[in-house]
DNA sequence: CCTTGACTTTGAGTGCGCTCAAAGATGTAC
DNA sequence: GTACATCTTTGAGCGCACTCAAAGTCAAGG
């Protein structure tokens, strides 16, 4: 044919690594834990990654970004094995994920909110120590929830 | 006075524990690290809880639920005992942290786009096995950025 | 008095996700 | 021909954040 003299076509281990926002270490990690299938080789016995596998590792990634831990990843690898007959299986995962992802967000967004509000008091505090102002009064500002602060 | 009576008032660290949403393991752990300062104690010996403490607490857990290192939060609660001198600097780890609560929420909400495309695709690809459709065609559906999908 | 249960301490153990060390093969550059 | 970089393998090590085990104290209830 002529995939046989392009065996040593595709990406290095090095290569995938940035790619991917990972390091050649993950990459064999991931690949010894089952997360990828064995990557072909080159005439050397170099990995060579090819496009599909990419695609695949940054998926992969997004879902470890995400707090998907390594166990469910492997789960649905396994099952994206067996092919469509997993696919109800599959996409329960992925909405099982993604309302996790969701309640992160919120989580996050209230962490953020609280900081601006911290911030603010913060800037305050500044303020009377530059003016020499009164430092007394305003309940600790580090807490948190706490009413007015 | 009339403290000397109350000493035994306040949160045993079962009841703090539920309030904050962390075990009495993590309660005695962040005290030993240093995250609160000694609790107070019963006559009997048993830690109690203030207020403040709790607010406090709420604090550490929003902090740590949105992923700030133990050693970044141990930072900021040393500048806390400090007092007002160290606010610009507890002002900059809060704006770090922040900047990085954001971070995290796009990478959370590119995340969940990408899996509500994937879903829809796992569905589409239930509806074809339902009604025996063709089987071929639509490039894998895991390759998460790729191309249309 | 004795049991029960909630607490105390110290130090060790756990699970996760990498991360690295060591020793060796291969291919390119000078 | 020899240095150098880049890869290979296996198994061990690490940092983080808890989490628990063991042994002990104390107060209340039956």
């Amino acid at each position: 044919m002529y995939g046989d003299c392009m065996q040593d076509a595709g990406y290095t281990i090095q290569d995938m690594a940035e790619r991917c926002g990972m390091t050649a270490h993950t990459l064999r990690y991931y690949e010894r834990v089952g997360l990828i299938q064995p990557v072909g080789r080159a005439r050397n016995g170099h990995r060579r990654y090819s496009e599909a596998d990419e695609a695949w590792l940054h998926f992969l990634h997004c879902m470890r970004a995400t707090n998907m831990p390594i166990r469910e990843m492997q789960r649905y690898a396994e099952l994206r094995e067996l092919g469509d007959a997993t696919s109800l299986e599959r996409r329960k995962i992925l909405e099982d994920h993604r309302t996790a992802i969701a309640t992160q967000i919120v989580e996050l967004q209230q962490a953020h909110a609280l900081l601006t509000h911290k911030i603010a008091n913060y800037k305050k505090i500044e303020q009377r120590i530059r003016i020499g102002g009164p430092m007394i009064a305003e309940p600790e500002p580090d807490c948190s929830l706490a009413p007015a602060s």
